[in-house]
DNA sequence: ACCCAGTTGCGAATAAGTTGCAAGTACTTG
DNA sequence: CAAGTACTTGCAACTTATTCGCAACTGGGT
């Protein structure tokens, strides 16, 4: 794959809607992996670029987009990759009350609206956990952590 | 803690029956589930007395609670208990990440700070939440409930 | 006391992950 | 560019938390 190794896809073309940098991204993230001692994999790439599809992911939804492209895929190995890509801070592993967890690349840390009815997903600012985040400390010495949770209830359509 | 958390309301027609300490309120909760058509059995009383005592509990340790009293309960019937107790809003359920869910009375609506190192679980009085709310609510129509979930983090002493 | 819908115990099933291990392979080094 | 050695993968079996099917049991209204 020749992709270019910057995330920053500057295009020579002009001011145009230009294909997605995603090969650019996904060479950083192996680049960043590499360094740590790790191996750029075919399997790892293309769970990659399925994290890179916007939105939030279960496990079981990544291996199915990477099948289309390397069928012998394990679920196995799509859940080793997101541990590790978790570790390396590159997802954020979310979860909804007892549902499977969803992942999606770590960008801005935000919150989690998860509706009880239809199941979608919509994030929320870090901004909106101000107040809440500072109760927690000040009064309980506790420390939120954003990421890892999605908070339940209905959303405007399912109300 | 500060006063008696009045569990349940037995207002059938007359005045509201004070609860005495916890045989009562077992009393009422099993008359509540009388007058929906349930019926007051032994493993309902002790699954109740366990979830009396203070605190969040797993399924597992109310079963063991339950078994020094009665060995054959089985812990499917814990589970159907509580998800009976759960539809009468008579316990709250709350799901920290993939742990197993806990269960506690329902008394003030509240919000639950679980660790992730050591486990504890903190109440949070739900005004903790009012701008979080509010800000899910106008700016996303999303209508939050707050009993069914905990917000990871750490705990003063695991930072 | 009787009856029957509500409950229970038990075994088996499920869903979502996790783990052990041998085979495979990406990189570093020579 | 061949070799060695970690790092990875595929697969099967396991685990944990919870649910289901079903026959046996039982609380409590009549």
């Amino acid at each position: 794959m020749a992709g270019r190794p910057s995330i920053v896809e500057v295009n020579s073309e002009g001011p145009v809607v230009q294909a997605p940098p995603t090969d650019g991204v996904i060479d950083d993230i192996l680049a960043t992996l590499r360094q740590r001692g790790g191996r750029a994999t075919h399997a790892r790439r293309l769970i990659l670029g399925a994290l890179l599809q916007p939105g939030h992911h279960r496990a079981e939804e990544i291996a199915a987009v990477v099948r289309k492209q390397a069928p012998d895929v394990h679920l196995t190995t799509v859940y080793r990759n997101l541990d590790e890509l978790e570790r390396l801070r590159i997802v954020d592993r979310t979860y909804v009350s007892h549902s499977p967890a969803t992942f999606h690349l770590a960008s801005v840390t935000h919150g989690h609206l998860a509706c009880q009815v239809c199941g979608s997903i919509d994030d929320l600012p870090a901004e909106a956990f101000a107040t809440l985040r500072e109760i927690a400390m000040t009064e309980h010495g506790f420390q939120i952590t954003l990421d890892r949770f999605a908070i339940p209830g209905r959303c405007a359509q399912c109300q």
